[in-house]
Parts: C-alpha cells; structure tokens; sequence
DNA sequence: ACCTGAACACCGTTCAAGT
DNA sequence: ACCTGAACACCGTTCAAGT
C-alpha cells in the first residue's frame, strides 16, 4: 500500500478516454498521413486492445470525423480579428487554408463530410463579415455559401496536392517543373491558352492565387449592393 | 471447322483489353459507387483472374483515375456552346457539375488527383472564354485558376453530398429538414446569422447556388478590368 | 503474350472471455 | 464498466504455373 514502492513503469497509467483516442489518432495522422490511422497502430500506441478502442468511439469514421472536428475547431477559435471585416475575412479563409495545408488528412475528412458542426463558426463569422460588408440580406445566404464553398472547396484541392506531394516524395519545386513540362508539351494551336500559361503556372504560389481568387469574389459580392 | 455447329456460349469471347476493364469498372462504379469497384467484382463481372487484369492496368489507382479521365472526356467533348462567351461559361460550368454530381466516385477521384490531362481542355476553355469576356492578360491566369478551383471544388463537395446520400439512403428534402433543424437548434445569441439562414438552407438548391456562386465571380472578374 | 487462381500481407470489426 | 486479443470477413496485390 506504500506509495513507490516499486518503480513507476513507463506505461501509461491513467485510463483510456475518447479524448486520448482522438488525440493519438491526430498524431498518427500529422506524422504519417492518411494511411498510418489503422486500429493496429492505435493498439499499440496506447498499449491497448482493439475493444478498449471501440468501447469509446464507434468506428474509424468517428475517429476521424472527431479528429478534424478538433483541427477546425482550434483553427477557427486562433483566427485573428481585425477592425477591417474584409481584412478579418481574408484572414480567417487563410486560417482555414493554412491550417488544411498542414494537416492535408482533415482535407480528405472535409471532402467525405462537406458539412460539419465544427464549421458552424466559420459560416457564422462570414455571414457576419459580410454583413459588415453591407451585402444586402436578400443575397447573404447565396455570397455566404459560395464564400465557404471557394474556400472550402480550394483547401480541400491544395490538401490533396499536398498529400501527391507527401507520397511521391517530390517536392513542389519538381513537381511544377514536371506540370510546366507537360503544358509546354501541349499543341500550341489547340491548346493557346494553356500554352500562354507556362511561366505563371512555374511561379505561382498557390496560397496567393487563393487569395486572388477570394478578392475576386469580393468584388464580385461588392456588386450585389 | 463449319460455323455455327456448336451454340454459342454466353461467354464473353473476345481477349481482354484495358478499355474493356475500364467500361467494366465504370459500371461497377456508376451502379454501386466506389465501394462496389474491387478486384474481385471486376474479376467475376469479366470472368477472369486477377493477373490478367493486372496485364492491363497498374493497380487500382490506375483504373479509377483512367475511369475519371473518361467521364470527364467525354462530357467536354459534350459540352454545349453558345455566341455569348457568359453564356457558354456557364453551361460548361454546370456541365462539369452535372457530370461529377451524376457519377459521384468521380468527385472522389478528382479530389484524390486534382489535375488530370482531361481537364486540361477545361482550363484553356474557361481561358479562351474570360480572353472573350475581355479579361485582361495580366489578370487571367489567376482568374482562370480560381474559376476551374471553384467549379472543380464545388462539383467535389457536391459529389461527397451526394455520396453521403447514397449511402445512408436518406433523400435530399429529410437531409435538409435534419440539417435546417440542427440549424434551428443553435443559439441565437451566438449564432444570429446561421439561425437566420434556417429557411433558405431548407429551400435551397445547390445547382443553383452554384451557378448563383459562378456569376458572383463572373461580376468580380468585370472589376478586373 | 496472355491468363489462372491460390496465397500473402494487410485492413476494420466483432465478441467470448477476462478483470 | 472497461478491457483483451484471437478470429472473421474482407481488401489489393503477387507470382509460380499454365496455355
């Protein structure tokens, strides 16, 4: 009955919980992408049974709809604020796109679930911005849904480039490179404009076309008035 | 060596090819989404062994992207067109939309592999058309990325929609009660904007808040000029 | 060259049995 | 109530063997 008596093993010994299970699970997923999430690996990272996991989540579906529910969650409640709504916007769409950029799995879960509780927030906030904005009430809804549809939609495309990248093990350099080659390939008589695009595509960075793409969109709100 | 003296077997008689294998797979996929695609099926469905197919396709990423690839194909081959640039924007827009909403494994693939050769025809139309709406050189780079960025995500959120609905067999009118009502339920303190929005997510229709979306950014892209 | 199909190395999930 | 882990029903993929 002694405390220490014997030396403390290096197991952990608190209890497992569905937080500690989501938490594990976002590891395993930052640290080695999509495919390294298995029952397996969870087992062993928690020197458990597979039952032990079940017991607190219903399946890997759970699992991973939970694990980016939390990613999107701390994403929004960090979002910077500003006295300038269009610049509050611009920072909370780029909060979103960043943070689906580092953790290109949530990318996926968005893609299999478009509509989540945890985005609830981020509707709010761009309806509200858009208010702000003074679009009128009538066009709200339809500029609010194409809003977090763009933005959405951009991240969840960036993330699976960014999980391309991640497997090939080519970096972004390269892999331009490599695009760039094959639309320089391209039949210059059929295909002009793709040809005319070779340079840009080489240089651009993907981050700042999103947010060139969130401008026009802007603009285009601004004419709702 | 006569003809005809034995009944001809119900039996395919023709050798396999990879065209074969891939209108094979995208019947599977058509009737029992992607979930329906595996080796198996497609073995059983072509009354062969597993080696031979793989005589004809590297793995099963191969075949689903050579599957997308067509559809995408031949719905771009479809496309309608019209005097007005605006016009014919939109219907290709919607075209794409249409297609990946009815062949919803398509989105999935789309958003596995974002850019596939089929969609370069995409690209240079949406180009050539914004070149046609006066778009300045400077500006069409960007405005052409963020166009296909927008269709392609939409097409991709919409398809994942309408995979969820597959599979839970639920239809689109109970989704939208169930999800107006989740709306509902939200504080209205916190959430005055979403709870505002109850009605129209509940009569909505995302085709045409898509198109709403298109011509957003259509009327950004005039103040580019 | 093209095909066969048993075998392999994985999955997610279940469940009788333990504490 | 919570956990264990062998067992099950699947996957995609390989490969020695056939024609």
């Amino acid at each position: 009955m002694g405390k220490n008596t014997a030396p403390r093993s290096p197991r952990r010994t608190d209890s497992l919980s569905r937080e500690l299970i989501i938490r594990s699970a976002t590891e395993l997923l930052d640290s080695g992408g999509e495919s390294a999430l298995t029952l397996r690996a969870l087992t062993v990272r928690l020197s458990t049974g597979y039952g032990a996991i079940y017991h607190h989540v219903a399946d890997k579906g759970d699992l991973l709809a939970a694990a980016a529910d939390d990613v999107i969650t701390r994403v929004l409640a960090g979002a910077a604020l500003d006295d300038d709504p269009r610049e509050t916007l611009r920072r909370l769409a780029v909060g979103l796109f960043d943070a689906v950029d580092a953790h290109p799995w949530v990318g996926a879960e968005l893609s299999r679930q478009p509509w989540r509780p945890a985005l609830l927030d981020f509707y709010e906030s761009i309806a509200r911005l858009l208010n702000a904005l003074d679009v009128p009430e009538r066009a709200r809804f339809d500029a609010a849904g194409t809003l977090t549809n763009y933005v959405l939609g951009v991240a969840v495309q960036n993330a699976a480039n960014a999980r391309y990248l991640a497997d090939t093990e080519t970096d972004r350099a390269s892999f331009l490179d490599n695009a760039a080659a094959q639309w320089a390939q391209v039949d210059p008589a059929r295909y002009p404009f793709v040809h005319a695009s070779v340079t840009q595509l080489r240089e651009h960075d993907d981050r700042e076309q999103f947010l060139a793409g969130l401008d026009i969109f802007l603009a285009g709100i601004a004419t709702l008035t």
